[in-house]
DNA sequence: TTTCAACATGTCAATATAGACATGTTTATA
DNA sequence: TATAAACATGTCTATATTGACATGTTGAAA
């Protein structure tokens, strides 16, 4: 099985969901993490439940409208155990197309690049204040038992990532600006 | 086209290379950056020569050894600046495995927890050590025109992403240490 | 009461990527 | 001179991922 699949495995673990609401989760609580589109989640849920790693149950919402709610088995905890405690192996590269563009940005006029820099960091600072903001929902350190001290660290690296990447932004334009002169 | 094809035509850019040598940039200059296996350069390669966007002369290496060294052709040298000139849309998620088991870890015993932290900050400062001595190649902040200044900029954002996890991983193992207590 | 955003579930085709399979040469060193 | 590591180029299959296509319901607000 794929990270997806574990990826969905750990969210039905901390409580049954729908696939769309899956889906939300990748876009809100895993954003700094994991992504994944609800046409790549459908497929991977089917998976699982043939796999015997979740269940479902439908619901009926307002009169008409069926949904399923998926749960996770002992199974799939099971797996979930395993992989959670499996070493990760070697560093792989993130892929970034921003810095892959800035990296080639010796062939455009500095201006522009100067430009993009500026557009990224303003991008960057709203994500960090957004995630800051996430941040004070934690009012004291939770327990290191239960899933709000995972989400904590998890939360504090998304913090320390884009707090980095803010500063470089910064030291790219003072660089790029200071030789202007 | 794709960003491998962008990633070959920047690297082709600052010299003419064959598919092997492309291969070791992406695990080199381009590790922080983008990634990519032979597997999927040489096919890439042919269908950027098939557009017109690179050529190749056959060199023989020894007495008969034939490797393609492939050069940018005027018309890659314009797709590339389009390319690194438009702006990279927004925000995506680096998708990060370890943080995704990090974030599953509230299922697992906390010493293997504090074992993974340990060994992936291992890791990282090891990443760290190497790229700091890729730094030291700049003795002075070069011009910013050229490439090295673009070489540079991204170095830069490589050590700040490497400094600022390995300061998180230390953060997360002091509050797992604190909590044991 | 209409109408729009959010809820809800799927499929399909195209592309991207990884890992294995396959083969052979050159160079440095033991 | 054997041999191993690095050089060199490809293919193939399976999987992962994206974006478009497709459809319909529900709840809130205007």
């Amino acid at each position: 099985m794929g990270t997806l699949g574990y990826a969905i495995l750990g969210l039905l673990h901390r409580r049954s969901m729908t696939g769309y609401e899956l889906s939300k989760e990748f876009e809100s609580g895993l954003f700094e993490v994991w992504s994944a589109k609800h046409s790549q989640i459908y497929p991977e849920l089917k998976g699982l439940y043939e796999a015997g790693l979740i269940e479902y149950q439908v619901e009926i919402s307002g009169t008409v409208l069926e949904k399923k709610v998926y749960t996770i088995t002992p199974a799939g905890q099971q797996a979930l155990r395993d992989w959670a405690q499996a070493p990760c192996g070697p560093l792989q590269t993130p892929k970034d197309e921003f810095r892959l563009r800035l990296f080639f940005s010796d062939c455009i006029p500095p201006q522009r690049r100067r430009q993009r820099l500026e557009e990224r960091l303003a991008q960057h600072r709203q994500r960090l204040a957004q995630i800051e903001k996430d941040r004070e929902k934690f009012d004291t350190l939770p327990p290191r038992e239960g899933q709000a001290f995972s989400d904590y660290l998890v939360l504090l690296g998304g913090i320390a990532r884009e707090e980095a990447t803010c500063r470089w932004l910064e030291t790219c334009l003072e660089l790029c600006r200071q030789q202007e002169a």
